[in-house]
DNA sequence: ATATTTCGAGACGGCCGGTCTAATATCTCC
DNA sequence: GGAGATATTAGACCGGCCGTCTCGAAATAT
């Protein structure tokens, strides 16, 4: 019997298959998400991205212009999830504005474990390499910062509406540190394949804020 | 007129030159430092270290086994140079112990200036890279990282002791989140290309300290 | 039915980077 | 002063990777 999607490949235009282009093209962005999270932009080969999705090479460049803006595309993937994510934990009105912030570590402690400590962060990966990049990167790694600063910024805001920070606290400052941190933290739980290194920056940001 | 240092090049034993060999080998690992800590290891190649020293390719399998040997007498290299920063400042009497490790972080910015944060913390970088490094750099980055944390942990200690601290303090722990989010603050300084990552950091920590 | 457009297969070129082998000049020791 | 040992290098090799190119076939329009 043949597979369930009998993906044909072999030249020729394929049959029409329910939106396959945009199937085709999402699962490239979707696997190199995971590749350049776990490899890095400079270190990761188009080949194995295409190898792992079963795409030939000659279609690569039917949906991107190059690996350049194939990156882009995977950014603007991962900050899309990124984003829901923050958004489920930070505005989960069943927890207190701060246990949503350790709602989130311990969310991100899971992941990072599930993949065995290998993949860390794309938007952090990528911006440690901004030296080999394309310049064009820069500019929306920066965006995306400010994005997930300004999402834990509200929440903050909440938390010293609720009393559990003190009142004037700078929840922008405070925001700005924590992603700041976070990013070495999800560095060092790559380098030691634990998630100690998450927990006790964590640790040290909650009992660091102003009550 | 001949320079002064007739550097020979072409094939054949070359001429009794005081440590020569050494001059050559530690020149490229001071090269090599430079460049890596630009642009991590994977990205670095050899031919730009030899180039840029001067080096013709033969002659860097000579000095080193590979690659990745290269590597580990970089990291090495790195590491004494960043103990010798650290036992600078940690250890200045004239300053308060708290107000050491502020110079550290005038220091680490203004180092970064000075290469207009192109060039960030090589074992951070390699750090990051793990997932495509050689496994043999993991355990030598892992000890740095822990010879850092002990220096500060020193350091706060006194501060314990000068009163800087509140009696009870966990200096080990406090050691290990900074260093954590240090090299967060780094690699954003290299994605903004500015100190601003570094003091806020910084600042951060100093406020969240138990006083 | 014919022409045109859309999509994909897979090979190819050019480049670059790490590694190895052979060759060569000097040193050392008899 | 000759012979072997040693230090250094030139250059070739191999493999990977990005990007391109040509061809082929299905879909769609006329």
């Amino acid at each position: 019997m043949s597979s369930p999607t009998p993906v044909r490949r072999g030249p020729g235009r394929p049959p029409r298959r329910a939106a396959d282009g945009l199937e085709t093209r999402s699962a490239l962005i979707r696997c190199g998400t995971a590749v350049l999270t776990e490899k890095g932009f400079a270190a990761a080969g188009i080949d194995e991205v295409l190898r792992s999705v079963g795409v030939p090479k000659g279609s690569f460049y039917h949906y991107f212009d190059s690996k350049e803006a194939f990156g882009q595309a995977v950014i603007d993937h991962y900050a899309a999830y990124f984003a829901r994510k923050l958004a489920r934990c930070f505005e989960d009105r069943t927890l207190t504005p701060l246990a949503r912030v350790q709602a989130f570590v311990d969310d991100a402690c899971a992941g990072m474990a599930r993949h065995d400590f290998r993949r860390g962060c794309l938007i952090g990966n990528l911006g440690q390499e901004m030296a080999v990049l394309p310049e064009s990167f820069r500019a929306r790694l920066e965006a995306v910062f400010a994005d997930w600063q300004q999402r834990l910024a509200a929440c903050l805001a909440e938390a010293v509406a609720a009393g559990e920070l003190r009142a004037g606290a700078d929840c922008d400052a405070l925001a700005a540190f924590f992603w700041i941190g976070w990013e070495g933290a999800v560095l060092r739980a790559k380098l030691v394949r634990s998630a100690a290194p998450l927990r006790c920056f964590a640790a040290g940001f909650m009992a660091g804020l102003p009550r």
